[in-house]
This record gives C-alpha cells, structure tokens and sequence, in this order.
DNA sequence: AATAAATTTGCAATACTGTTGCAGGTTTTA
DNA sequence: TAAAACCTGCAACAGTATTGCAAATTTATT
C-alpha cells in the first residue's frame, strides 16, 4: 500500500485528490515546504484555500510540523517521529542555508535543553541555526 | 540626556518623533513588540509604513533584532548587547508565554552550541521556547 | 450497489500584512 | 539662515491568509 495512503486512513482523515499529491510531495522532498512551493509544485492544480487548509489538517494530526524562521515566512516540515495529534515530538534543530534559502531538518540534532529562570515553565522548544550548508559549502 | 536621543545620535540618524517614541517603548518593554503593538501603544499617531520604516532602520542599524517565530508573527526586541550594524550578538533564548502572548527576552539564558553534521557551517543561532512564564505560573 | 450522511472542495468576498513611488515636510549641514 | 539631505504620510498595490456557503466528493449505512 502506498504510505500516503497509509498515513491518511491511520489519522482517520477522507482520502482526496489533494491530500495524497500534497502529502507525498512531502514524503518526496528533504527539507522543508512553504505554501507557495506546494502550489507551484502541484502546478496550482488544487485552490489555494484547499492547500492552506490541508496544511491545517496535517499539523493537527502531527503529519507535519510548522518551522519558525526570522522572516515572516511559514516553514512546514514532515514529522519523522511518533507525533499525535497535537503533540509534536519533532524535536531537531532546523537549519537555513543563507546561499540557496533552503530549509533543512536535521533530524539527528536534537534541541538542547536549557535551564530557565524561576517560574518559567517549558513546553516546547524550537531551534533555528542559520548559516551555509553543506551543498552550498 | 535622553538614552532614545543617545542612540538616535551614536548611529546617526535623524532625531524624529516617531523614532524617538517607537524607540522609547523598546527601552520601557521588558520582551518583544509587534509592529501591531507599536501602532496600539502609539495610538497610531504615526503612519503604517512609517513605523515599518523605522522598524527596518532599527533593525539595520543594529538597535533591535528579530525573533524567529513558530507561527508568521515577526518580533522585534532591542539588542542589548554591542550589536554593530549588521551584526547581532544577542544569543539569548526567547520565552514565548502561551497564556498570556507575551514573548520575553531570556538574557541570562544563552543559546547552547550544537554539534552539526560535517559539511554545515553556523553563522546564527536562535532559540524559543514556549511554555507558561513566570507571571502567569 | 445504491443511497444517506459526513466531509471536503472551490469560489467569492474580506481582512490583514507589508512594500513602493512620490510630493510635501522636517531635520541636519554648511 | 539657506541648501541639501533625509523622513513622513498618502495612495496604490501585492502577497498572504481566513470565512461562509453551495456544490462535489468521500465514507458509512442499508
């Protein structure tokens, strides 16, 4: 069986058209996806909302994950580990190549924990590292 | 005389209204501002674009920096450190409260070095935690 | 397999966020 | 004080994201 099929019937989500193109657009690509390159690579063939929405829907099941970067733009990612439904796992350190703009996961750098003041109690933590990668070097 | 006039000065631009007020909130703020903020706490005495302009020249300068966000907000908080422009020193980790939408400016916690694979070379680091802050315990 | 129920999609409308050019105004320089 | 440099506000525009609703598709039921 396909795995994006797999992956919509185990979170229970109706098997369209959009769904599995965007989803394995994900599984085909390393490294991270905006909106905008969904639309392109899918040659606009679903509307603009469908996408935004299926995008939705993938972060609440934890097929996916949201990456925080400086600008203003939305970074998603697929999750490589256990996450459930509102609980991302995705505990890696994202990096953004400052020569071709790609953002890479890199799943095997976990995000270290940090002792915070008094009182503050953490829940999540997200790191980004900028920098060159190792194909632009 | 003034620390918002000081500054203005020390990386010479222009003494205006906007810039000396928009800079003055950044010295009264513990944490991070919106652009949103800025216009509410300035009872939009000032154009829009105004207030981006200012916000860009700050940033360029060296005054302030930008936060890395999970979802598309941009922040902006004042470098408290020598920055020079162009180049932010401000490596502390960023507390974003998830009950009160306060972002807070860790200074005392620094963001941890991480081990890269081979081939990537770190230029910027940025860490955010979310979670519950101190206030709101 | 056919139909009903539930879910998803696309369109239209709307709102928000951010940028640019330019004329007029303010600040700085000489 | 006048000229030059710089900054501001307006208008227009572009990109990004959200909502309601009717039509279409998918899933569940008989």
């Amino acid at each position: 069986m396909d795995a994006n099929l797999d992956i919509l019937k185990k979170n229970r989500l109706s098997v369209t058209e959009g769904r599995k193109k965007i989803l394995d657009l994900f599984l085909d690509t390393e490294g991270a996806l905006a909106h905008a390159d969904i639309e392109k690579q899918t040659d606009a063939a679903f509307d603009r909302v469908t996408v935004y929405r299926t995008l939705q829907t993938f972060v609440d099941k934890g097929i996916i994950h949201q990456i925080p970067t400086i600008d203003n733009s939305v970074l998603y990612a697929l999750c490589k580990h256990n996450c459930e439904a509102g609980h991302h796992h995705d505990n890696h350190v994202h990096f953004i190549c400052n020569n071709c703009n790609k953002t890479i996961c890199l799943d095997d750098v976990t995000v270290p924990e940090v002792k915070l003041p008094k009182g503050f109690k953490p829940q999540q933590s997200a790191m980004v590292v900028t920098g060159v990668c190792d194909e632009c070097k």
